[in-house]
DNA sequence: GTCCAGGAGTAAG
DNA sequence: CTTACTCATGGA
């Protein structure tokens, strides 16, 4: 079926390419994704997401794309400040996707040290070995590994995939889950302790377990702070020490600081920012 | 050949 | 709490 739903401020060609999302292609006239076995083609027209999919999941990818979302009040307080104010430019209309936590925790192991087209083709290798396979009309795609399927993977399966040394890191995460560990249950957490029990998987570590809790589990204060993010914040304040910054980041911005972080983040990259 | 990428683990200061 | 080193992989 095809249906086209409202999307106000929503940029789809930004928020499907900015590196917080594994499974979006460019697909004729928008991008094909994927998220835990559903598959859907998206295009953008104006204000307007017209969806193609097999079902009727126009519901799923509502929520998926946070179309709900309204950013406004982060945008009033960041234009307070000429640098920040700078980022809206090229960051307007980023939304926050919800993603499967088990998918995210996976993705965001393979993330470290490693570049986004890389990410992307290590997590599709992932899904093709160990993802059950459907079928988008003609095209055939893979869901995202079960974690059953994913937990018979040894290291040397997964490091045949090309992942590298974080082969290891998926065996013992994969292990820690195998007890019906309740990902979902760390939405009910404080931040802070979400945030330190994350960190406790192998292979998860502060900034991992940010981008987990940010993308998964509506920790929408969450900031996650990797090479390009350490970059600007250094940008916009060079009196302050790295872990300073980022306690000031969260005083200024509190539950925005986590799509100020995206903001930040596409900025960054975008402009190339420190090199 | 070197450098880099949505860093983590470990040891050491 | 910080720095320093190592850890695969592949594209630039």
């Amino acid at each position: 079926m095809e249906i086209a739903i409202q999307a106000r401020q929503f940029d789809l060609q930004k928020s499907a390419t900015c590196a917080q999302a594994f499974r979006w292609k460019p697909y004729q006239e928008g991008f094909f994704g994927v998220a835990q076995e559903k598959a859907v083609y998206v295009r953008q027209e104006n204000d307007q997401l017209i969806l193609t999919m097999q079902g009727n999941d126009v519901n799923f990818w509502e929520h998926y794309f946070a179309l709900d979302a309204d950013y406004s009040e982060l945008e009033q307080i960041l234009v307070q400040d000429e640098k920040t104010a700078e980022s809206l430019v090229h960051s307007r209309g980023i939304h926050i996707f919800r993603q499967d936590p088990f998918e995210a925790l996976i993705s965001f192991i393979l993330s470290a040290n490693n570049n986004f087209s890389r990410i992307c083709s290590l997590v599709e290798r992932l899904s093709n070995a160990y993802g059950e396979k459907h079928c988008f009309f003609d095209i055939e795609y893979h869901a995202f590994p079960s974690r059953e399927a994913l937990s018979v993977a040894t290291e040397s399966d997964l490091q045949a995939l090309g992942v590298g040394y974080r082969a290891a890191y998926l065996v013992k995460t994969m292990e820690k889950l195998s007890q019906g560990y309740d990902l979902q249950a760390l939405k009910e957490l404080p931040y802070e302790e979400a945030i330190k029990e994350l960190e406790t998987f192998s292979g998860v570590g502060n900034k991992v377990a940010n981008c987990i809790a940010l993308f998964s589990l509506d920790f929408s204060q969450a900031f996650p702070v990797d090479v390009w993010v350490k970059r600007i914040l250094e940008y916009l304040y060079p009196e302050l020490s790295s872990k300073e910054a980022v306690d000031k980041i969260h005083e200024t911005y509190g539950e925005w600081a986590g799509i100020m972080q995206q903001y930040l983040f596409h900025y960054a990259r975008a402009v190339q920012l420190g090199k």
